[in-house]
DNA sequence: GAGATTTGACCATT
DNA sequence: AATGGTCAAATCTC
């Protein structure tokens, strides 16, 4: 799998340098066609490469999604297939691809709740705390399979940064329900909360309810291309899609501003001495109508256009990583989806203080249900 | 030390 | 009164 991201970061330095002499190369097309042409190549090389990978997925998923197959046989054609694949590829992403925050609704409602949740630390002290929404109408659920490895009752990763504030044991059920909020709730008031809850009959599976919008923008890293959940069982809202990224710059993000057309990435994991490598895919590229690099990416998929969400997560609170291979669905079979906002979703790379950076791989420590890299 | 998690208690809703 | 959602102090992790 190094050799393919080798390979795209090839690709990518190869757009950083078409970016850097555009304006030379402007009279002399013939150039310009030479390297997308090259850029073309490269990222079809990436694509039959992560094709094969993603094929074995959809196995397991049909797999998983077949009510012959009880959860533990489904959990070890996981952990089966898991060995085919490479061994940084996290279980909920592996079988379901996206998060469930990543329809392709355009933009949506952004207004935070301000009657509701939003309100709710700094009303804490006062006589009445609202408990429980009447109503209660933004709510999704969807069920997710649990992590493929180290602690099953984990829930899986959905491309957001969660703070868990309760757990309770719920009646009639087997498993305690446990209570998530966004992680920016106080910075940027964002009202996103979560339940996750597994399945009685399916422990190996989740039931994650999503309540409010994230109006924040750092968790927004989550990616935009379609997100097959195991089962989307309950919609009570169908004008409020479940969390999606704001189409906003970070309140700190001057430096990013002025980043727009700028390629640079630092890539994690070489302490202290960043390497700069080809772009940020979000800012070049997921929002990109008319750009060259636009269309070559429109050019690779059959697709494009549309806005997507932007990228975030920052410090140890991300610790989202997903697969190579599901980059190939963001870039190569998303007809809907920007291909290189996709792929910037895709979780390879994340926006850290307005520069992207690669996240290593986690692998959770079976015992102790701690981060290890 | 900062931030996340745990867990018993509180309280709104049904 | 039962139940579920949230708070907040204690504890844990990095």
């Amino acid at each position: 799998m190094d050799e393919t991201i080798a390979t795209i970061l090839y690709g990518c330095k190869l757009g950083k340098e078409v970016e850097a002499n555009l304006p030379n190369w402007a009279n002399q097309p013939a150039i310009i066609l030479s390297k997308t042409e090259e850029i073309i190549e490269v990222f079809n090389n990436v694509r039959e490469r992560l094709m094969s990978h993603h094929h074995q997925q959809q196995v397991v998923q049909e797999w998983l999604s077949s009510s012959a197959a009880t959860s533990h046989q489904a959990l070890e054609l996981f952990h089966a297939a898991e060995n085919m694949l490479d061994h940084r590829v996290p279980a909920a992403f592996a079988v379901h691809g996206m998060p469930p925050g990543s329809d392709q609704m355009g933009l949506q409602q952004q207004v935070m709740d301000a009657s509701h949740d939003s309100s709710r630390g700094a009303a804490a002290s006062s006589t009445q705390r609202q408990r429980r929404r009447t109503g209660d109408t933004d709510r999704r659920t969807v069920r997710l399979a649990a992590p493929r490895m180290g602690n099953l009752e984990l829930p899986p990763e959905d491309g957001y940064t969660w703070r868990k504030y309760g757990q309770k044991e719920i009646l009639g059920s087997r498993f305690p329900r446990a209570y998530y909020r966004c992680t920016h709730q106080k910075l940027y008031h964002c009202p996103a909360k979560k339940q996750v809850q597994r399945l009685d009959d399916h422990p190996y599976v989740f039931e994650v309810t999503y309540r409010s919008q994230h109006t924040c923008y750092m968790s927004a890293i989550a990616p935009t291309v379609l997100a097959p959940s195991v089962e989307e069982i309950n919609h009570q809202a169908t004008t409020t899609p479940p969390p999606a990224p704001l189409l906003l710059p970070p309140p700190t993000s001057a430096s990013l501003s002025g980043h727009w057309l700028s390629m640079d990435i630092k890539q994690q994991g070489e302490a202290g001495t960043s390497t700069t490598t080809p772009f940020d895919m979000q800012r070049d590229f997921g929002h990109g109508t008319g750009g060259s690099l636009a269309s070559i990416c429109n050019v690779m998929t059959g697709g494009g256009g549309g806005a997507g969400p932007s990228g975030g997560g920052y410090g140890r609170e991300v610790d989202h990583y997903q697969p190579v291979v599901d980059m190939a669905d963001a870039m190569f079979n998303s007809g809907s989806s920007n291909c290189m906002n996709g792929l910037l979703h895709s979780g390879i790379w994340y926006a850290d203080e307005g520069i992207a950076r690669r996240r290593e791989p986690v692998v959770r420590d079976p015992f102790r249900g701690s981060l290890t890299t």
